[in-house]
DNA sequence: CGTCATGATTCTAA
DNA sequence: TTAGAATCATGACG
């Protein structure tokens, strides 16, 4: 009976004819998923967790505290949403990929089974699994898609902040200028004073070095303009830094430079201009030392 | 609003 | 890598 009965189906198969359709359907894609996996793959969020700490530690130049900078305080928030972002889109993928494989067997032990009363041809089976594959990669595709919009809008966030500007506080503009005038001649800090400077002004160092990049070019630019602050400055001078906490020094212009304590010279432009000689008398094994911005100072 | 000051970024050259 | 120069973009001020 049962014989029978198979055979009878395999003829009704036979003229049925549902031969194999093209699977060629799905051909579109491909180039899109392509796009998303390298774009993936660019940005970090594919296969590997590997955490450049290098880059970072390198960036960061020695800063033990962490969040070398303001900018790198966004960019740990950044690169600690992206991480987000990936651990889910692995998760999720992982996921699917079970799930996949899951329905996979289940489907083909089903055929299986059913194969012992109907026929089932080992092409159909191929076909069946690979629908599913297709349907299942067509929902990665989606979940890539969303995962790059995810990242996109983390980035264009990240550019948007980058530009945002915060006046500095008084303070730290006082420290720095104060350097800056004091140092007139070599405004060019050391990586140890900047570290110096950031911590006293309560800014990071490269806000340091961005501020003396825009100062002595700016000086440099037009020196008529910051001869007031200038004067301010030189006058006051170092007077002491030994203020502790506060030194809000009060800039009132006093005549009488009271100098001596702390072993630092008022530096007048005339000094500096000494000072500026001779560097270019002997000049110093520091690169930079008595170049372009030693002469400017000394038409000062 | 327009304008200037100013911090940050980008580009180039050494 | 860094400094210098140009430029961008925002904040303060009138």
């Amino acid at each position: 009976m049962k014989p029978a009965l198979f055979s009878v189906l395999c003829e009704i198969k036979e003229k049925t004819a549902l031969s194999i359709r093209g699977i060629a359907e799905e051909g579109l894609p491909d180039a899109r998923l392509m796009r998303l996996d390298n774009m993936l793959l660019a940005e970090g969020v594919s296969r590997p967790e590997k955490r450049g700490r290098g880059a970072a530690a390198a960036a960061g130049t020695a800063t033990p505290g962490g969040c070398p900078n303001g900018n790198g305080l966004e960019h740990s928030d950044y690169r600690a949403k992206l991480s987000q972002i990936r651990q889910i889109y692995h998760s999720e993928l992982e996921k699917y990929e079970q799930a996949c494989h899951e329905f996979t067997t289940h489907v083909t032990n089903l055929l299986r089974e059913q194969s012992r009363i109907r026929p089932v041809l080992p092409e159909e089976m191929e076909r069946m699994v690979g629908i599913i594959h297709s349907k299942f990669s067509a929902i990665q595709m989606q979940l890539k898609q969303s995962t790059c919009e995810a990242v996109m809008t983390l980035r264009s966030r990240l550019l948007d902040a980058r530009r945002k500007r915060r006046n500095f506080s008084k303070q730290a503009t006082e420290v720095l200028n104060e350097y800056f005038y004091s140092h007139l001649s070599n405004p060019y800090p050391s990586e140890e004073v900047k570290q110096e400077l950031a911590r006293k002004g309560g800014i990071t160092v490269s806000q340091v070095s961005n501020w003396f990049g825009n100062k002595r070019i700016r000086y440099k630019k037009n020196m008529g303009k910051f001869q007031e602050e200038a004067s301010i400055y030189t006058a006051n001078t170092v007077a002491d830094t030994t203020e502790g906490g506060g030194p809000r020094s009060q800039p009132s212009c006093p005549s009488t430079p009271s100098f001596g304590s702390s072993g630092h010279f008022p530096l007048t432009s005339a000094r500096d201009a000494l000072l500026t000689l001779q560097t270019l008398a002997s000049p110093r094994p520091t690169p930079g030392g008595g170049s372009l911005w030693s002469q400017v100072s000394l038409r000062a």
